[in-house]
DNA sequence: CCTACCGATCGGTAGG
DNA sequence: CCTACCGATCGGTAGG
């Protein structure tokens, strides 16, 4: 049912490293590892790539060119602030979900940057959040949150929505959609009755 | 004010090794570099350890016994569901301010045990889920708490304490329990008014 | 705690 | 994409 679409070697390279990355960490991965899943030698990966770092900047920086496109669709939300947060979190969610080893590596290797690269991938981080503690706040300041801390509130949110890079299944029988909506729902009404 | 407590050498190397194990990850430091950190040669680390890895080890376990110490204390919580809950995210949030650094190493640098340490850390880690879970069924079996999917809301619930470890300063002016009350009226009681 | 050193492995290049 | 190879660095040991 699926269309077969052919992969260059190039994105065989960055799809087995990805999912080296995420199993055994960045550092930990060797090159010669990863000429091995390919059936090349190392020194074959050259040709289609530059160094190492190049495919784990490829990888954080799509991830977050993601998050980004997703944003677009948070804005033409025009529900009030729940329902903003909803629909940011679906949003988020649906991204982490598509990819999930992309997502490991992005959250947890992305300190392995090198600079410039480094200091940019933190300030994407940082206007990502800005983006959510603005909801926050506007639903504060609406009434219609509690008042709290709003970065607080934001890490708690985004921790809780990042989580789902290390348990969700693709063959489970929770939708994207339906994992976002529900973790938007714990998060907006809580737990208790 | 604090009382001076003379280390030994191998204390000095745990903790200057937590702290490289969170900066660069496990598989990043050297033990030069960890040499370096003390001031002396990498050779000499062998004289007080046996390994790069047993470190990691003591590091990891010592926070699991942590973690279940702190678990008495929820055990003798004598109020409802929401109470223990609170409780449970308090003791827990109490254990990881308390040691940050050592706490992102547990969290993130586990999967560089080899075995039967891996096996046996990943037992632990289960049935310290387990006993949210049991906490969680048991509020919702009462009618205390909403009807969802206990794993699911287990792993969001932990997800948002085990995040503290990155954002909590015991300079800043909040006291762990405070931390973890905060995050438990969230998880309870939602962001909506 | 040091000097001296080990074999293994690292990311990467030259040249075909 | 391969063979052949580079200098650097790795965790760790021997012997003092």
């Amino acid at each position: 049912m699926e269309t077969v679409v052919k992969k260059t070697r190039k994105q065989q390279i960055e799809e087995k490293a990805t999912k080296l990355f995420r199993q055994k960490g960045y550092a930990a991965t060797s090159m010669r590892d990863l000429a091995q899943v390919l059936g090349i030698e190392a020194a074959s990966l050259y040709s289609h790539i530059k160094s190492k770092e190049e495919i784990l900047q490829k990888i954080c920086f799509r991830m977050a060119d993601e998050f980004f496109d997703a944003w677009k669709e948070v804005e033409m939300e025009s529900g009030n602030h729940a329902a903003k947060m909803e629909k940011a979190a679906i949003c988020y969610v649906k991204v982490i979900t598509k990819n999930t080893d992309a997502s490991a590596v992005f959250f947890h290797e992305w300190r392995h940057l090198s600079e410039p690269y480094l200091s940019e991938f933190l300030a994407m981080k940082n206007d990502y959040e800005g983006r959510f503690i603005k909801i926050l706040r506007d639903g504060m300041q609406s009434g219609e949150f509690h008042e709290a801390d709003e970065k607080f509130m934001m890490l708690t949110i985004l921790s809780s929505l990042n989580w789902t890079h290390n348990w969700y299944k693709p063959s489970g029988n929770l939708s994207p959609e339906e994992v976002g909506s529900k973790l938007a729902n714990l998060i907006l009404n809580g737990l208790k009755k």
